[in-house]
DNA sequence: CGAACACTTGAACCTAATCAATGAGTGTGG
DNA sequence: CCACACTCATTGATTAGGTTCAAGTGTTCG
């Protein structure tokens, strides 16, 4: 049962760091593991919301169709997030999005009822969610004024300094975005085309702000990028 | 004390509803009745988030400031409907939005450490405050969705059946929404500008979709909002 | 009556989407 | 190892949808 090498992804998650011993221990007998490779889902819009996941390697998106076909993608998640979280508050009603996977993902699930009695003895559980559920309503909020009140360049400058914040990793050169990421995905995330975030980041790549590649992006002056975000230009 | 008069809106919010006898008087006995008049506000964005409300009379709007100084309206807020939520969760963290009145308003208010107090021989409370986080969440994803991905005609027409939806009335001649609104405040809740607002609601008079006037809406063809909102057309 | 406010409408402008063609990088099989 | 296919990315030309600016019409209210 190698669900047992992601313990500690599971205890440092937002979800479950306030849990200890004896219920530490039924959560962990109670969680299966579920691996979905590259592209593959783990529940889409729509269905009945059965399960709560932990990511423990890989990463994932959520994902919203427009009744027009398009997708949005609303936020990535990172080994140690959890996701899938209304099954909890409203198991009857379906996922509103869809979890895709963008990597080969390794997760550990539970049935809504039973973290529903768990949450009976441990009540830190439903604190817990509270927290994240507000994390995440600041994060909507926030992304809503980027959507609604700027234009594509500052929609881009925060779309790739959120992304740094979540996933960046420092190298000599800058802040590299670990993993492979097509202009495609990116334009996904802030609600433009690839055409424009391709002419944009080749625009702040000769500016020196940026080193990008083929599905790599470097910040050589994330301070660049905040003032394009903020609207200094 | 004449906040008495307002017991049964407080019994009906979405907050408390589930309350009885003593922690409802203890509740009752703890709120204070604040008024604020027209264009003023309850907090605003930023400030330390000490207290949670429920609208008695009149409408308030939850805005937000861009860095831009554009400013847009998350959310109407009507008599029963509860805000300031947040204060519940991260008191320390200040209100990432400002309520302000449309029109003169009445709310009772409680601090937020008087209703944790309360949380704790209340669980109910902390389920209620989960279902409208909840609720809230899926609204903002459900805009965010409009914003991202719609063409203004479609977010206008969405802005107005929400609107119908919480404060519309029927007449003979069909649903208007109860109270004075401009196209300033329009455009403001689906991101766009006056003009547009202004020329498109003209362009969905002539077609016989609305009836339109002074700071009023009339809508007589909902259906056919909903298939432009829905992206037929 | 006059001033402030809400609204309408035309014209110019501009951003970003769309369309189309091409180039660069990666992977696969012969 | 090269040829082919495929995906990802760039770039130019065109265009549409909306913003912005400006001028003017109604309305309401002190």
């Amino acid at each position: 049962m190698n669900k047992d090498r992601y313990l500690e992804t599971v205890r440092k998650s937002s979800l479950f760091r306030t849990l200890r011993g004896e219920s530490f221990a039924v959560l962990m007998e109670n969680g299966v593991l579920r691996s979905v490779e590259e592209e593959a889902f783990f529940f889409m819009q729509g269905e009945p919301a059965t399960h709560v996941y932990v990511l423990c390697e890989g990463r994932a998106r959520m994902v919203q169709y427009t009744p027009n076909g398009l997708q949005i993608t609303l936020r990535l998640v990172t080994p140690g997030q959890t996701f899938g979280g209304v099954a909890l508050l409203q198991p009857s009603s379906g996922y509103p999005v869809t979890a895709q996977a963008m990597q080969d993902c390794l997760a550990i699930g539970w049935e809504a009822r039973f973290l529903q009695m768990l949450a009976e003895k441990e009540p830190s559980i439903a604190l817990n969610t509270m927290q994240l559920m507000h994390h995440y309503i600041v994060e909507l909020q926030e992304r809503q004024q980027a959507l609604s009140a700027a234009r594509v360049e500052q929609r881009i400058a925060r779309t790739l300094l959120k992304l740094a914040a979540q996933a960046g990793r420092k190298t000599e050169a800058g802040i590299l975005i670990d993993f492979p990421l097509t202009r495609q995905e990116i334009a996904e995330m802030c609600g433009t085309t690839l055409y424009t975030v391709s002419r944009t980041l080749n625009e702040w790549e000769r500016k020196g702000l940026l080193d990008i590649g083929r599905e790599k992006v470097i910040l050589l002056q994330p301070h660049g990028l905040v003032e394009i975000a903020e609207g200094f230009e």
